[in-house]
DNA sequence: GCCAACGTTGGC
DNA sequence: GCCAACGTTGGC
């Protein structure tokens, strides 16, 4: 299982709204590198939902890909901002993925204390100006972000071993 | 609202 | 293929 952060801008598509529509197709992505990330996301991964040009900015909980990348539908919606006309039906240029929520975190997860955090120095959040809007996480990056977040992820032993669930709240996870 | 970062576009 | 101009992102 791998772990991503997706960035999204609350006054357009917030955490809460995923929570409300239960799934939420990723659509819109227009940036090979994010495009090339969004295509190595399978379902069970997780991702760090991040509230982008918001106060605060940072992560408002986690989120999980529960159908890998097909293609973007608005690529090829003329009435869309993100339509395409250069992208080939036999060929997409653009993907998806879909994505549910998994728990939100008690509070905003500032991007200042994220970018504090010892494993996160090297990411490319941690650097100015980043623009990445699906970027890859480290698992040492998912535990601190947790952690920080005073969050923890128990696993749901009906679903597997790879799905993970909510939620424990108000209690440190432990340190392994 | 400002502006730094940075991806994209287009002239050559 | 270079690179200046331009547009967008996104923190502050």
């Amino acid at each position: 299982m791998a772990f991503w952060l997706l960035k999204s801008e609350p006054d357009v598509f917030s955490y809460a709204e995923l929570v409300r529509v239960g799934t939420e197709p990723w659509n819109g992505v227009r940036n090979y590198q994010a495009r090339n990330y969004l295509r190595q996301m399978q379902a069970g991964d997780l991702c760090l939902f991040y509230h982008s040009n918001a106060k605060p900015a940072g992560v408002a909980g986690v989120a999980r890909v529960v159908r890998g990348a097909y293609p973007d539908n608005l690529q090829f919606d003329p009435d869309s901002p993100y339509f395409d006309p250069k992208s080939n039906p036999d060929e997409p240029r653009w993907s998806m993925v879909d994505v549910a929520p998994v728990v939100a975190f008690p509070e905003v997860l500032p991007l200042e204390t994220i970018r504090a955090l010892p494993a996160w120095l090297s990411s490319p959040l941690a650097r100015k100006g980043s623009r990445l809007s699906v970027l890859p996480v480290t698992p040492p990056q998912f535990q601190e972000a947790l952690e920080a977040a005073n969050v923890a992820l128990e696993s749901d032993k009906n679903a597997g071993p790879s799905v993970m669930k909510s939620l424990v709240r108000g209690e440190r996870s432990r340190q392994k």
